[in-house]
DNA sequence: GGTAAATCAATACGACTGTACTGAGATGTT
DNA sequence: AACATCTCAGTACAGTCGTATTGATTTACC
């Protein structure tokens, strides 16, 4: 399974050159761990381990063990980052604002394995961030940047007429954000399984779009009332 | 500073009568750190210390770490359990379903100091139940009650007309508690702060409630402008 | 070939962990 | 008085933790 015979590695020149590239696949084990054992269960000669390599490479990767659980917080950030940016480049103006939203929300929903994982790897996180503040920042800088793209489909909602006017952009960017975040807590704990999630968070679209249940019409003409 | 002189004690007779009350002052002792510094960095010894009592003691009353994790779980959720009780036993019936439901939700936000914690706690437990089933049992009946509870409000609401009847009261009920939550979340975080919470919350309640946004009874409900 | 940096395996260290065990006072029952 | 139980302090132990150190091997550039 050695794969640097390819050698047509991403910058295989010099000194270094997989340098992020093994930082990374250490993170994937830590990750890995997080989500099966917990964060707090997640020991340096586990990481190891579980990445194939030994305690002194991990070492070698990073100088501590705080820095190495603050890349992967910023690891498995960019990684959500990207996909909401792709489904977002595929599908940019043409669908209706409602579409939209709902595909970023349902993306924190714990709907199948790898969503699960992500959401348990961030909710670990999330606890940590709570009494360490570094971790805190990264979180809310997350949480910023994701806001900032729900009120601006709330804005754009409005101002094709799909949602109504009335409603203050910030506060249901805030409300369908935070909605979706608890939905997703409750089903990861078992409180809840994924599609009563998704039916509540349809729900609440139904309510924010003002439309009679379930929206199997064309947006565009539809006027507040 | 020993105040075990007084002897008006709940139940002073007999061997072992004071047991209860000692494992509760440990379990106030363990909920502090995790308020603090969180539950991963509750150990046994930091815990002794907190109370203020040998770790001999501490094993005396707890068989293991797990043990006493498990019995701080069902302390705070016992404590939260009683004051919303207190809540609705002081205004059962004459207040309407709106207020009721709000004060309930908003023991969800961190508003003071009090409520921080707790929810910081709630936090740390909540991340331990992902890996630690037996947790998760414990979480899951006290999202079920809690849920079952804000359920019957709405439908009471239903009665009196106060909210729409083509709501389904357990997706709405749902869609109360992760609104909550997740506005709790970000808010202890440092994503959002608590008045802001609150406004979220009371639009949300805007909508269920088909009302006009409130300007002249409500307190808190700030239209921007 | 020489040199320097990168890579990483191996080991050791002190601090800390949960648990087990011992024994001594206190308290209550018989 | 004898006995049992509760209470709890003290200590020891085996294991794990993150970190530091050393040294061997490889890689890249002069």
């Amino acid at each position: 399974m050695s794969e640097r015979a390819g050698r047509e590695g991403t910058r295989g020149r010099g000194l270094g050159a997989r340098h992020a590239e093994r930082r990374q696949r250490i993170a994937e084990a830590l990750l890995a761990i997080i989500d099966s054992r917990g964060l707090e269960a997640a020991g340096l000669r586990d990481v190891a381990r579980e990445a194939g390599v030994s305690l002194g490479a991990v070492q070698h990767y990073f100088r501590s063990k705080d820095e190495m659980v603050l890349f992967g917080l910023e690891y498995i950030g960019k990684r959500g980052d990207a996909r909401v940016r792709r489904r977002l480049g595929a599908s940019p103006d043409a669908l209706p604002v409602r579409a939209v939203l709902r595909d970023i929300l349902v993306e924190l929903l714990p709907a199948d394995d790898r969503r699960a994982t992500e959401l348990r790897i961030a909710t670990a996180f999330t606890a940590r961030a709570l009494v360490t503040p570094e971790l805190a920042e990264h979180l809310r800088r997350g949480y910023e940047s994701l806001h900032e793209l729900l009120a601006l489909l709330v804005r754009r909602g409005q101002v094709t007429g799909e949602i109504a006017g009335d409603h203050d952009p910030d506060r249901t960017a805030a409300a369908l954000l935070a909605l979706a975040e608890g939905l997703g807590t409750h089903v990861l704990v078992g409180h809840r399984d994924a599609p009563f999630g998704l039916a509540v968070l349809d729900a609440h679209l139904d309510l924010l779009f003002g439309s009679e249940p379930s929206a199997q019409e064309r947006p565009g003409t539809r006027r507040r009332e």
